[in-house]
Order: structure tokens, then sequence, then C-alpha cells
RNA sequence: AGGCGCGUAGCUCAGUUGGUAGAGCGCUGCCUCGACACGGCAGAGGUCUGGGGUUCAAGUCCCCACGCGCCUACCA
């Protein structure tokens, strides 16, 4: 049997994914245990627009590694795939190819418009499918949805109905965030505050018919225009007369009251706000309080209306700006212009600067819902948020201080919000056309030309997906779903939004436990973005280091921010190369062996090593399944990866080897490669949900490798790992008292090795190995294991004794539990370097002494302490001190 | 402006109820001992940002300071 000695991941790459999903083993119904419990996850679907990137990559992997690992439970598990329409990014990326073509969305109009974007996804939507197929993700591609299904299309409408009814979503006219470049309104999430060195304007309005004025600071002045007031805080001392009096409003020929309102901060400014309700939020509440008229000055273009004034009408607003200013000073009612930072709203696609402007539009009434999703939380702690802190105060008290959500959008590529109009203006709202002809007694209606926000139909993804609103079986057995993944930045536009969501037409919360990842930061500590370029393409990082490779290191990042190393990749793929190496090592050595779990059974029988390492294995198993409970998913990484290659690669192998390579075929030797071949399957179980390729690769070499391995609940599927069952930790396998020995034996080999090392004696020199070891115990651990000592140690001789018989001229050392080892060097030893050497290990042991008995000569330490503690100190002083007195002989003897 | 997180070996990061500071990379020395040089063996390297406090005991809990980052916000 040939084996490259080099792991080639492409291959492994290539091999398995197609026949997994050809014969379903993605999908619940390969599960044929009717009692087995569910579990389930719907993917945080990806814009269809987007390409695979390492945010993906990494939600991708926790959600593969926790899916897999609950199927080799033998849980009916459901990984639910699927695409987001988005709107707004998609309908921009399809205008700018038009543009491309010389054609904007208008020439083409809306409907040949939709069209060319369903072509376009058509084409590009299945670039992601492939990418995540690479990735090796386990979704039921079966059950894939896009948000723009007609089943999730008629989801969308029959909930808008529904609220609608309950009066829960509404057309109102009032201010909103307007882009001017995108031509559409967007949420308040929609909208990004970005700090920026500004000025601010001081500028002065006479009193009307007197002397005097008032001084407003402001950051627009072109909004001046459209002034209705000017407010000042109630407690004012300073413009207490002024209140109720009327400024001449300079450029407009405007009269405008003084008012007062609480909102106003004396000090801040001159501690007079002017007041514009028509174009800034804040203000548009006073004039809802004062009743003040609305004056649009700009409009959807960012352009100044007539209503600005013929000297302004037209103008671009930034331009406007310069010109009040111009006209300010001119009349010297510009008092001064001072530095000054402030946040400015931007689009979050296009970075145009967002215009506030009063405009129709649909909202969402959000009180109750949200009300019902504190509620739940506070009850009965649902979602579980993981890590809870920050993210559960993070997601409540963002909840605490929601407003109406704007849910229209002036967009075509989207699910058109299903409102109709009759001729007379009267308003039918319907889960279709035909209903709403019905409704209105005529079929004169026009339909409303905007589309839903997109996350509005996103929100609805945990159930809709599962065909909501019919009462499917998907639904019943998987709703609610076990837990999401995703990244920090939707717990808002999202996660927020399906609970509500969920409880309000489920009556149930769509998940129970939300894991928040981290974000993966580049090798500088920004964040990843397209427009700064530092994008780390995990497809190039697939290529060069392999799927599994980086499945391993992503699955470390857990929920910490990271900075990227391509160095972590580099050793998590020697990792790899490792588990290659290991496998090929029991194959070459397989003849007249299968893997056999019954050989897995620890018996007093067995060697040391055996004991041990089926102690380690169940221990591994147990630590990785507790560590996987609870999403700690680099800690299950860090245990698997100590597992396999410092127990099992450098101890276990190293250990068996003798028999496992004996010459002619023997029961012993069947046995030990028995024992290897089977430690090495429960291992890629264990490493399965984290590198599917490399463990199936090898799984299926394995010699006896069949459907017999499979879980219970999988008897019927063709052999597969991902199948196998999840190795169950034997309590009665795990023996600290074989780990204790196995230490000891490791400890004298070390130290051995050390002298070997620090004397300078070749490796290929055999040595002498003399042990003293009072412990009667540990001197039946030695004797019993006098062939792997000589093995590991090249050693030609080693003698147990109870008291070490050593020359002179030896090299010695101290061993745990009291025990002392001498390598005698005739003619190669140095005394005096040799004891240094001593003098230097117990000066370290002096060291520790001294810092442990300052601990017990603190009386209060043994009066407050618990009695345990006490002990626990006691005993390693004495294990120091037995160990320095034997070490102060050994140095002795060298006199 | 508020809220939150982070600061541990040269670098990237673990460290889960307070009780012997860990890993990977990098570094030093030795090694073709037939699973693996994407390897083996043996090492060096940390006053856990600084200062105070609680405690018998603090990387771990509390307060303050410095540095870095993130989020929220109706500061005109």
């Amino acid at each position: 049997m040939e084996i490259p000695k080099q792991y080639d991941p492409k291959e492994a790459e290539q091999n398995h994914y197609e026949r997994w999903e050809k014969q379903g083993c993605f999908a619940p119904e390969i599960n044929r245990d009717a009692n087995a419990p569910a579990f389930s996850i719907v993917i945080p679907p990806p814009n269809v627009t987007g390409s695979l990137h390492m945010g993906h990559a990494l939600q991708h992997t926790m959600m593969d590694v926790i899916t897999r690992y609950k199927r080799m439970c033998g849980y009916r598990t459901l990984w639910l795939p699927g695409m987001d329409h988005a709107g707004i990014s998609t309908q921009l990326m399809v205008t700018r190819e038009l543009k491309k073509e010389g054609v904007s969305r208008h020439d083409l109009g809306r409907e040949k418009f939709v069209e060319r974007v369903w072509k376009w996804k058509q084409e590009s939507g299945g670039q992601i499918t492939t990418q995540m197929r690479r990735e090796g993700v386990s979704v039921d591609w079966s059950r894939e949805k896009f948000t723009m299904d007609e089943d999730l299309s008629r989801a969308v409408r029959e909930v808008f109905v529904r609220l609608y009814e309950e009066g829960m979503i509404y057309r109102g006219n009032r201010i909103v965030n307007w882009c001017p470049n995108d031509q559409t309104v967007l949420s308040d999430l929609e909208v990004e505050k970005i700090a920026q060195a500004g000025k601010l304007y001081y500028l002065r309005y006479p009193v009307k018919n007197g002397d005097g004025g008032v001084t407003v600071a402001t950051t627009r002045p072109e909004t001046m225009l459209g002034d209705t007031a000017v407010a000042v805080n109630p407690k004012d001392e300073r413009y207490r007369d002024l209140v109720g009096t009327t400024l001449a409003l300079p450029l407009t020929g405007r009269e405008i009251p003084i008012l007062a309102d609480e909102f106003v901060d004396p000090e801040f400014g001159t501690g007079a706000v002017k007041v514009t309700p028509a174009h800034d939020p804040n203000d548009y509440d006073m004039g809802v309080r004062h009743n003040l008229e609305q004056i649009v000055v700009i409009d959807p273009q960012a352009k100044m209306t007539e209503a600005a004034g013929t000297e302004f009408a037209g103008l671009d607003r930034y331009k406007a700006r310069t010109k009040v200013v111009e006209k300010f000073e001119e009349l010297g009612l510009l008092e001064k212009v001072v530095d000054y930072e402030f946040s400015i709203s931007k689009c979050e696609r296009c970075k145009t600067v967002i215009e506030p402007l009063i405009s129709t539009q649909w909202f969402l009434r959000m009180d109750e819902l949200r009300d019902e999703a504190l509620k739940l939380l506070a009850s009965r702690k649902k979602p579980q948020f993981i890590p809870e802190v920050p993210y559960e105060k993070v997601y409540s008290s963002w909840l605490e201080n929601l407003r109406d959500w704007t849910i229209s959008r002036q967009l075509w590529w989207g699910h058109q919000i299903p409102a109709w109009y009759t001729a007379e203006g009267e308003v039918i709202v319907a889960r279709t056309e035909t209903e709403a002809r019905a409704k209105a007694g005529t079929g004169e209606l026009t339909q409303d030309p905007d589309v839903l926000d997109t996350w509005f139909s996103s929100q609805l993804w945990p159930f809709s997906a599962m065909g909501w609103p019919e009462k499917t079986k998907d639904l019943d057995t998987f709703y609610p779903t076990s837990v999401l993944m995703t990244g920090r930045d939707i717990i808002f536009l999202w996660v927020s939004r399906m609970v509500m969501m969920g409880l309000k037409f489920m009556g149930r919360e769509p998940f129970a436990d939300v894991f928040i990842t981290g974000t993966i930061l580049d090798a500088h500590g920004q964040r990843m973005s397209k427009t700064k370029m530092n994008g780390i393409d995990p497809l190039e990082v697939f290529d060069k280091y392999g799927v599994d490779a980086t499945r391993l290191k992503l699955a470390s990042v857990g929920s910490t921010d990271i900075r990227w190393s391509d160095k972590q990749v580099e050793s998590y793929r020697n990792f790899a190369n490792k588990i290659w190496n290991a496998a090929r090592f029991a194959l070459m050595n397989s003849e007249g062996a299968t893997v056999d779990p019954e050989s897995l059974d620890a018996s007093p029988e067995l060697a040391l090593h055996d004991r041990w390492i089926l102690s380690r294995l169940n221990r591994t198993a147990r630590d990785v399944r507790k560590s996987l409970e609870s999403y700690e998913f680099h800690e299950a990484v860090q245990t698997l990866y100590h597992f396999f290659w410092d127990d099992f690669c450098d101890w276990y192998i190293e250990l068996t080897k003798a028999d496992v390579t004996a010459e002619g075929a023997s029961p012993q030797r069947t046995a030990a490669r028995t024992r290897l071949l089977s430690v090495l399957e429960q291992a890629l179980r264990l490493l399965h949900p984290f590198m599917p390729y490399i463990t199936e690769e090898l799984w299926q070499q394995l010699p006896g490798a069949g459907k017999h391995l499979l879980h219970p609940a999988y008897r019927d599927a063709e052999p597969t790992i991902m199948l196998a069952a999840y190795p169950e930790p034997k309590a009665d396998s795990i023996s600290d008292a074989t780990e204790w020995e196995m230490e000891a034996l490791i400890d004298l080999i070390t130290r051995v090795r050390n002298i070997r090392s620090e004397m300078q004696i070749k490796p290929s020199e055999p040595i002498t190995v003399l042990i003293g070891a009072p412990d009667e115990k540990l001197r039946g651990v030695y004797t019993a294991n006098t062939n792997p000592i000589i093995r590991l140690l090249r050693a030609s001789e080693v003698s147990v004794r109870e008291k070490l018989d050593a020359p002179r001229a030896s090299a010695r050392a101290v061993l745990v539990g009291g025990g002392e080892v001498a390598v005698p060097l005739a003619g190669l030893i140095d005394f005096a370097q040799e004891r240094q050497r001593l003098s230097k290990e117990k000066e370290k042991l002096a060291a520790e002494a001294a810092k442990l008995e300052a601990q017990l000569a603190n009386p209060q330490f043994a009066e407050r302490a618990p009695a345990e503690k006490v002990d626990e100190l006691r005993a390693r002083i004495a294990d120091i001190a037995q160990r320095a007195a034997q070490l102060d002989q050994t140095i002795a003897s060298l006199d």
C-alpha cells in the first residue's frame, strides 16, 4: 500500500462532499430513529450579491462543527441553508452593471429591471453555494431557501396584513432618514454616524421692530431658510423676557416666534436653538409639540426648493450653505464661526450624507413587540446569549430604547408592499391583488410602488424558511431552532427582530441560544473591509493550507476578536499532516488487524501505555464533549490537538511501536495493531466535526471501517465517518492512577534525555540506565517498563533497584516520587560541570520550596485556608524536600 | 457624552466558580532513530500595563490611572 508522506488536502476535499450530499447525509431524514431528539440551525442567509468572506467562513465553521457533532451524537439534525435578496445592495449592484451598458434602471422600467435582477441572481447566486460546498458545510441543500421565493413572499404578505390589521403597521408622514443618492428612505440602523471635523456657525436673528436679537449656533446654516421658530430653555434667565416675542428671520422676510422648550440645553452654544421642523429630527419633534409650520426647503435630491427663496432654489445644499453664510456676513449677522467636531449621518451603503426629510412611509410599531421580547428575556432567559456578557445587555438596552421602524423602501428589488390604493385614495391592505379587489369592491387599484426593507423578510427566516404559514412537519420538529450563530453586527438588525416576530407569529422564541462570534481583524488589528482592501479571501487560504486546517484555526477563534495570521493556519496544516502520518504508520502496519471498538476496554492486564492511552482517549472525549456543549470551540481544539499530537503520536505510537512492528505475526502483534487502529479511529471521529475531509479520507481506508461503526440511528446509511457515533467517554477507563504512573515513566525518560542532551552524548551512543526507586509502586512501574525505557532511551541496559548503586562517574537526576536515576559516563563526565548542572536543579527546588514554606509559615494560612489546601501544600513541600535531600546526596556522591 | 471590552513569553492568543502561569509561531542546541524535517529530542524566555484595596492567598474580585478598540446617543 502506497501512502504519500505528505497530506494533500485537495484530493480529500474533492473526494467526499458530493457523495455525502448525494447520499443524503446532510438531510435529517437520514436519521431512522423515530425518537431521536432534534437539533436545528438556520443559516444567517448570506447576501445573494456576495461571495464568501472570512466572516462567513468563521460562522459556517462553527455552525458546521456543532451540526456535525450533534449529528454524530444521534440527533435528528437540520442545518437549513439559504440566501437573502439583500434589497439595496443587490439593486445597486445590478444598477451599476446596467450603467456599464449605458442604461439606467428607469430606461428599462420596473418589470424589466426586476427580471434582470432575477437573471443576475440565477447567474451569480450559485457562486456562494459552490464556495460553501468547498467549506464542507453539512447543510441540507434540499431545503435551500431564498427570501424572495414565492412561499417566503407569501409569509411576508401574511405577516404584513396581520400586523396591519392589528394596527401595528401604519402609514404615516414624518421625518425620516433619506439618502439623496439612493433615493430611498432608510431605517435608523442603516445610517452610520461618523465623527467629522466641521464648523459651528453663530447666526444672529434680529428682534422684529426693535433692538437686539438672538444668536443661534448651527452646523447647517442652509436650514435656517426653513426655520419656523427659535427655542430656549424655559429656565434660562437670559432669554426669559424674550420668550413670546417675534424675530425677523433674515433672508426670508418671515417672522418667527421665540418659544420655550425643555429640550434646549442652556449650556450648549448660545442656549438658543433655531428650529427647522422639516429638516431635523429634534426640531421635528419640537415642531409637533408647539404646532409649528413645516417649511420644506430641501428636496429629495438634496437641492433647495422654491420655498427656500428664489435666490436659493435649485442650489445644492452645500452651495446653499456657503451662500447663506456669505449673506449673513454681508448683513453683519454672522457673529462667529468656530471649529467643531460632530458626528454626521451617512448612508451605510453609499456614504452619502443623509438628509432628514418629511415623507410618507410605512412604519412598524415596536412597543408591544419589544415588550414581549424583553419579557421573555426576563422570565425565561431566552435567547441565551453566548457570551452572555456583554451581549445580553447590548440586546436588552437596545430594545428598551427602540423606536418605530421605517419598513418601506423606494426600491424595485424586494417584496412590494401589499397595499393598494383606490382612485379616491383609500388604502386596501391584502394578501393578494384579488383579495384587495374584493375588499375594495373595484378593480381600479394601484399597488403601492414601494418595497419592504430587506430585514422585514429576514426577520421571519426561522419560520418562513420552514414553510410558515403552513403548518409543516419541519416547523413541528425543528422550531424553535437550537442555536443561532452570527456576528455581533446584526444583533439589532436581525437577531432582535427575529425574536419579536417569532414570539408574535409562532408564540415561541426562534432559537434557544445565540452564539456571537468574534471578528477577524487583519494583521494590524484593523477590521477587514472592501474599501480598505485588507480582506483575506478564505478561498485563497483553503488553497494554500487546506480547508481542514483553516477550519481548525477558525474554530479556535471563539467569541473574541483576533488578528489574522497565516502562521496559525500553517501550524494546523502541520497538524493535519501529523494526523496523516500517524494514520500512515498505523495503516502500514495493519496487516491482520481491523478496527475493533471491543479492543478499547481497559483491562488491568494491558500494558501501562495501553491503559494510559485509553484513559487519555476517554478523558479527551469527555472534555471535548463538555467544551462543545458550552460552545467553547477553542478549548475543544486545544484538547484534541494536545491529545493527538502529544499523547497519541509522541508517546503512544512510540511506546506501542515495538509490538506493532514486530517481525512475524503473533496474537500480541495483532492485538497491538488492532488497538492502535481502534484508538486512531476514535480519534478521527473526535476530530471529524472540525476536520471533515482528512478524517473521512483516512477513515475510509481503515481496515474494518464499515456500517457496523455507524451510530445506531444511521444503520441503513452507507459507511461514512460523519455518521459514526461520537465517542462517549467510558468513566471506568479514565484512571488518575494510570495517568500518574505514566507521568512517572515520562518523567524518567525526559530526565535521562535531558542528561543525554546536556552531556552531549550522541543519540546513537547506547547508555546504561540505573534507577533507584524507594517507592515500591514506582519501582514496579519502572520494572514493568524496562523494554520501553530501553527503546526510548536507546539504552543497552536498565536496572531498577530500591537503592541506587551507581559508579561515581555518573550523570544523575532526581525523579518525581523521590527516585533517582544515574547514567554511568566513565571518562566522559566532567565532575565540576555535573555538579553545576545539579546545583542549578537544586536552586530551582530551593526557590520553589522557599515560596511554599513562606506561605505555610504564615499562621493565618493554616487558620483560614481550607484543610485540604493546607495538606496539599504540606505534601508538596515534603515532595520537594525529599527530592532536595536526594539531590544533596547525589551531589555529595560526586566528591 | 454615556456604555462595554481589551492590555499575560519577541509575536498571535488560552487561562470557566481566587489556591503550583500555558499553547502555537519565533529563538538556542542536538538529531536522516524508516509514520511524519509540514518531523523528533532537549532547552531559554513572563515583577500577568501601572498604582492602591479586599483576602491566609489575586492574572483571576473592587477602586483609580495610562494605552488600545468597539458600540450606543435627539449635543443644535
